[in-house]
DNA sequence: TGTAATTTGGACGGTAGATG
DNA sequence: CATCTACCGTCCAAATTACA
C-alpha cells in the first residue's frame, strides 16, 4: 500500500477509535477539518507540521502514524518493507525502522534532510512529551529547541548525538551544503508536560 | 512574478432522530 | 408521513506558501 493511502486510513481508524469527528479531531490538533478530511480521502500530501499536530491529538509520537498496530509483533522490519514518508514541504525523508507491532519503549527512525531545507514542529500545548535522541550520521543540522526558557540551539555534525526533550517548538535546519542523514531515537516521556481538556 | 500546491473557513447536501 | 433540527463530511473559493 502507498503510504499516502496507508496514512489516510490509518487516520481516520486512529479518529474513529477516538470517537471523533472531524470537527472534534480539528479542534483538538488545530489543524481544519477540510484538511483532515482531505488527508483522509488522500486528496492531499500533509506537511510534516500537519501530521505532527495530528499525532499529538491522538497523544502519538509522528512514527506512530506510519507504523499499523500489528496483531502479531514482527522482529524483524526488513528494509523493503520499511514503511518510508516525504514530506511535501521540506522533501525530507523519514524511513520508519522500527517493526510495527513491537512493544518496544523505543522507536527508531532514519531521517534523510535535504540541504538549505528547514521543519518547523509547533504545538502551543503538547499532550504527549517525547525524549529524542539525534544521532548524526551524514552532514550537519541546526536544531533550535524553544519552550518556555531562552531558546538552545546545537549545530550538529556527523558522529554527535543530541538528547533533547521535545518542547513547544523545535526546528531542524539543514544549513548545507550537503543533505544530512541521521538517526532519531524517541520515547515517551512518563509525563506528558500538559494536556488540554 | 506567475504557477502550483497546501490550508482554511463558510456553504452545502445527506442522514438520523424527534415531534406533531 | 412530513417537517424540523442537529450533526457530519464534502465542496468551493480564497489566502498563503513554495518554487521556478
Amino acid at each position: 500500500m502507498q503510504i499516502d493511502a496507508f496514512l489516510a486510513q490509518r487516520l481516520r481508524e486512529l479518529r474513529q477509535a477516538h470517537g471523533l469527528t472531524l470537527e472534534q479531531l480539528a479542534e483538538r490538533s488545530g489543524v481544519s477539518r477540510s484538511m483532515i478530511s482531505l488527508i483522509e480521502r488522500q486528496e492531499t500530501s500533509p506537511t510534516a507540521a500537519v501530521l505532527h499536530k495530528l499525532a499529538d491529538a491522538f497523544g502519538l509520537p509522528l512514527p506512530a502514524l506510519f507504523t499499523p498496530p500489528a496483531p502479531t509483533p514482527q522482529p524483524v522490519a526488513r528494509l523493503a518493507d520499511q514503511p518510508v514518508w516525504t514530506d511535501p514541504a521540506s522533501g525530507y525523508q523519514r524511513r520508519q525502522l522500527t517493526p510495527g507491532g513491537v512493544a518496544a519503549p523505543v522507536e527508531l527512525v532514519e531521517v534523510h534532510f535535504p540541504a538549505g531545507q528547514s521543519v518547523d514542529f509547533d504545538i502551543p500545548a503538547p499532550r504527549v512529551g517525547i525524549e529524542q535522541q539525534l544521532w548524526m550520521l551524514e552532514g550537519n543540522m541546526l536544531i533550535t529547541l524553544a519552550g518556555a526558557a531562552e531558546p538552545q540551539r546545537w549545530l550538529l555534525a556527523s558522529g554527535d548525538c543530541l538528547a533533547m526533550t521535545l518542547g513547544e517548538r523545535i526546528t531542524f535546519h539543514n544549513p548545507g551544503p550537503r543533505s544530512a542523514r541521521y538517526l532519531l531515537a524517541l520515547t515517551r516521556s512518563a509525563a506528558p508536560s500538559r494536556r488540554l481538556p
